[in-house]
RNA sequence: GGACUCAUAGUGUAGCCUGGUUUAACACGCCUCCCUGUCACGGAGGAGAUCAGGGGUUCAAAUCCCCUUGGGUCCG
């Protein structure tokens, strides 16, 4: 199967759409949200697992899987698909976020959106730089979180690694920069990172990958618009959407908007690592077709589960003998068997099952979710 | 019967010798919040102790002295 993107239906109230993406290992029905595994693992899941919710396309990371096992391992294992054995759709994120998360991010103890520091808070990162990557025209020079020894990331060794890796969609290698960055630092990393785009598309051998170009430029309109136009004009496959998305939500829907009138209407948009579940729903109807994010499997290890009120904190002392289900009315494997008070036990007791059934139950609610949206979308509600 | 030793939040300990910097610290536990292209089963707050009880010395005692109570070790 080759890759192609059909959209199929078109909201009429929003720029909510939804389509089908085929790739050669299965069709993704968008909008999607995509499952983080960024070792070649959804943390505590097998792929029976993940079958079983209904997932149809997971994301690993070029930056962690190079560092370990080492994308030659991978290669040599026949690819990621064998290598772990999921065989539906998979994409490699290209390295472009542990340049801000192992850089400005650690700097400014940030991530890509929330917390709005005071003067006095920004003033302290004056002088300060980031101790385990360095970047440069040319590239990226990361220091391992592992071991500390030294890696240098072109695009030109993004591409490679993500070719070894043999993900069915591949990101440009780009920068992503911090909420804190400024107008003059946010406009010279842009231009670097559509340097970076041209160098991927040109670096680029295997034909049955689809390589998607980045868009950045931080919270400043005009290099939002400039990266929408540049990034949409080259033969990409798809385009992400990247980068710091202000200091709100309310913020991120601003960018959206801004980006919209630029954005090819025919290639898929992926919106990077955004997740929750308020802002997958209003992000769709905002024109995003594909989603990943860490949020629902990371909150349900530290003990935040989904609810369709918000969150339940699960290490709460009420839930000790509370024998409710996580949420009544849901379908999932967790809900269906366990209560409650057990949940509570197993994440008091540092169980590992609790790790599972978490998220489980977290990665349920958020593909049925977007589940729900997409069906809306054929029927035209919103 | 005698000698020695120990007693500090729920648990385990630090502080005691060389009294004031102790509004008594730390770990785990407990209570709550946070987490958006995962370095991280992580991060941030909070509650909780008449320092076994009583007396004494001193300007000042968890800290030095005495007695009582309770636990432990050893000797008869």
């Amino acid at each position: 199967m080759k890759f192609g993107f059909k959209i199929i239906k078109k909201s009429k109230k929003s720029f909510a759409r939804a389509g089908i993406l085929e790739t050669p290992h299965g069709v993704i029905h968008t909008p999607a949200f995509v499952s983080v595994a960024t070792q070649a693992s959804i943390k505590s899941l097998a792929p029976e697992d993940l079958e079983n919710l209904g997932a149809e396309v997971i994301l690993s990371n070029t930056y962690h899987l190079y560092l370990r096992p080492g994308s030659a391992i991978v290669k040599k294992a026949g690819g990621l698909h064998k290598f772990m054995n999921w065989l539906g759709p998979t994409v490699t994120d290209s390295g472009g976020f542990q340049v801000f998360s192992l850089g400005w991010g650690q700097v400014h103890k940030i991530g890509k959106i929330g917390f709005f520091p005071g003067f006095e808070e920004i003033e302290q990162y004056k002088g300060k730089s980031p101790k385990l990557v360095k970047i440069t025209e040319n590239g990226v020079e990361f220091s391992s979180h592992l071991d500390g020894s030294k890696h240098f990331f072109t695009p030109e060794k993004s591409i490679k690694i993500q070719e070894d890796l043999g993900a069915d969609i591949i990101f440009a290698f780009d920068e992503c920069t911090s909420p804190l960055a400024g107008y003059d630092y946010t406009k010279k990393s842009l231009r670097r990172t559509h340097a970076w785009a041209l160098r991927c598309l040109k670096a680029k051998k295997r034909k049955d990958q689809a390589l998607f170009g980045i868009i950045q430029g931080g919270d400043y309109k005009d290099l939002r618009e400039d990266s929408a136009k540049f990034i949409s004009s080259l033969p990409f496959e798809g385009i992400g959407i990247g980068g710091s998305l202000g200091k709100t939500r309310k913020n991120m829907f601003k960018i959206l908007k801004w980006l919209h009138p630029f954005l090819p209407g025919q290639k898929p948009r992926h919106l990077l690592g955004i997740g929750n579940p308020d802002d997958l729903e209003n992000c769709v109807k905002r024109g995003m077709d594909l989603f990943d994010c860490v949020w629902p499997t990371r909150l349900a290890r530290r003990g935040t589960l989904l609810i369709k009120k918000g969150r339940l904190n699960i290490g709460n002392a009420r839930y000790i003998k509370d024998f409710r289900v996580i949420e009544a009315g849901c379908f999932c494997y967790t809900c269906q068997n366990f209560t409650r008070a057990y949940l509570s036990h197993l994440f008091r007791a540092k169980e590992l099952l609790y790790h599972r059934l978490a998220t489980i139950h977290n990665l349920y609610f958020t593909l049925n979710l977007m589940r729900k949206i997409r069906e809306n979308i054929l029927k035209g509600k919103p």
